[in-house]
DNA sequence: CATTACTCTGACGTTAACGTTAAACTTTCT
DNA sequence: AGAAAGTTTAACGTTAACGTCAGAGTAATG
């Protein structure tokens, strides 16, 4: 049997077809447990573009993409999954009125002015608060970090006088 | 019955006597609560420094201050209680070694030097590895923060205009 | 087409970090 | 001294974020 070129790495064959990208392979990818798809799932957090006839969770990149950003959030910000849907529910919403907005410039009624303005409002506050509380904590953090360092470097010369 | 200086809003008498904190004033100092006080010292992180002769937790002002260091860990550098108390454990005994270096510079035995000498290493490796994670964190966090600030600004900016 | 290899949906198990409650005991206040 | 307020240990309860397993069904593969 001659080794044809497909044989090398390709990816799973499930993944070349444009059929979409199966649970574990979106995990492993991710660097998460497939139960973790499904939990973020049930959560509202991530929904899989595609379902096979069988009722299989086929992801796309963009898929992959939504779920990296849910990770940052967890990881980077500390958020709890709870924050986290709140957060990107608000972005989703959010996006949309900026699409009605830009799509009827001027020509909507009063009443959905209103509204639009005060989700505008609401993104704007959480946005300032989250940037805030983030400002707050970068500083606590940098001056954590320089202490380590200090530290480390202080290790570093007590271990070079002792040579 | 004529109105003293103490009555004015002094701390309660359990405080102002040198007889130390009582565990229900520390938890509210610090703002977290009893229970926590007493499962941090079950998990060896704080140990209050006196007892009374009836068996009762009395914290001074160091012990708070430890406690703020161990909150500290927990919010902004979002370690668990384990990761703290790794960190808090190797941070004193590198402080011993320290202490014993310079109390008998030179003089101690190539074995004990080779002790200190490992601790050491021990410490700078972890707190370069520790202050390494931090930057990485930093500077994703502050990308996000940069984003969420634009965010803002640009719907306040929408908002401006519907006006 | 017959195996492998995955996946599905429950459903129960697990861990960290406490919360809560009970029964007995201390401290403080009057 | 005696009530009122606070504390102790021990033990069970709770929540978030999954892990794990069973039984049945679906997809990929030689």
């Amino acid at each position: 049997m001659p080794v044809t070129d497909e044989t090398k790495k390709a990816a799973p064959a499930s993944e070349t077809a444009d059929a979409g990208i199966r649970i574990s392979d979106a995990a492993t990818r991710a660097g998460v447990s497939a139960r973790t798809l499904r939990y973020y799932e049930e959560l509202g957090l991530l929904t899989p573009s595609l379902y096979t006839a069988g009722g299989e969770r086929r992801y796309t990149l963009d898929d992959l993409a939504h779920l990296e950003r849910i990770l940052e959030l967890r990881e980077v910000l500390g958020m709890n999954l709870d924050e986290i849907r709140e957060f990107l529910t608000l972005e989703t919403r959010l996006d949309e009125v900026k699409a009605t907005y830009r799509a009827n410039k001027g020509d909507t009624t009063t009443k959905a002015r209103a509204v639009q303005k005060a989700m505008l409002r609401e993104a704007a506050d959480l946005n300032e608060s989250l940037a805030k509380q983030l400002t707050d904590k970068l500083t606590r953090m940098e001056a954590f970090q320089t202490k380590l360092a200090g530290d480390a470097k202080r290790c570093r010369e007590i271990l070079a006088e002792m040579e």
